[in-house]
DNA sequence: ATCTAATCATTAGATATCTAATGATTAGAG
DNA sequence: CTCTAATCATTAGATATCTAATGATTAGAT
């Protein structure tokens, strides 16, 4: 038997492992890992120009990593480094053309995933969980 | 503007990734990467023996991963393998007795964490999180 | 102003993971 | 039964990640 958290915490780690999994699946063909279509993504989505060091944080990577990472991007021709106009240790990373057209493919893909995956799920116990999870996102976070 | 779904995902993610750094990092003491530890707990709670790919699997890893991570626990002394009786290709995995106390280890320290990071969290819409978790998780798993 | 600390990107080397192949064994079709 | 397929564990080699160090630059204390 067991309680109600642990119930909780084994769906939530559980439920997003498969779901990466099969997303990474339907991306395979890009030829990118899951860290290299993440970084794309987070890229993409990034309200301002990302160093290398704020990229590494959002992937959840060491940023040696990230530095290999956006090597094999820049050399992939999706990613270009381009200096700091204020601070000259940054090379900020920005995608290129190529690249926006992969990020729309890893945005279609992501899109369509989600919406497959959540059909027929009642809003209201969507709200629920979405607060839920924001709030032990604010917890653990804090808790460092 | 981003729909409810497109939330509730990006929660799902951020957190899964939050709260698996915070344990990694109050188990990092042991010596055992986050797969390490994850390989002690998983074959700890196996209701049976696990062979080693159900036991990658489990892990999220590829079979080769687990072979050099089991190698890794058994020179560690914190694992064992016993040939299968029923079927000559498999070896289960089991803990030793110094195995047994570092998944006590493990297992406190995740059920503390739980405990902390939850506190204060109201049980129905704790239950209702947990039931649409296990629902997408479900409606993820049938679409390989 | 200057000096010490911290920060960012990078490299080097160790470690972990993946894909593809192999050998042993089992399962299943006929 | 027998033979072909599939499965399990393993190895080899490529790739990705981590930790620790370094150089350049910036931030902050005095």
């Amino acid at each position: 038997m067991s309680t109600l958290e642990e119930r909780f915490a084994r769906a939530l780690h559980s439920t997003t492992r498969v779901w990466r999994l099969a997303l990474d699946r339907r991306l395979k063909d890009l030829g990118l890992s899951q860290a290299g279509w993440m970084t794309i993504a987070i890229v993409a989505k990034a309200e301002a120009p990302l160093s290398q060091i704020e990229l590494a944080q959002r992937v959840g990577v060491e940023g040696s990593t990230m530095v290999a990472m956006v090597d094999r991007l820049v050399k992939s021709g999706l990613l270009e480094r381009q200096p700091s106009p204020s601070d000259r240790r940054v090379r900020f990373v920005v995608l290129t053309e190529p690249g926006n057209q992969t990020y729309a493919r890893v945005k279609a893909e992501a899109d369509a995933f989600r919406m497959e995956v959540m059909a027929g799920v009642d809003a209201d116990a969507l709200r629920v969980a979405a607060e839920l999870l924001e709030h032990i996102e604010q917890v653990v976070s804090a808790a460092v």
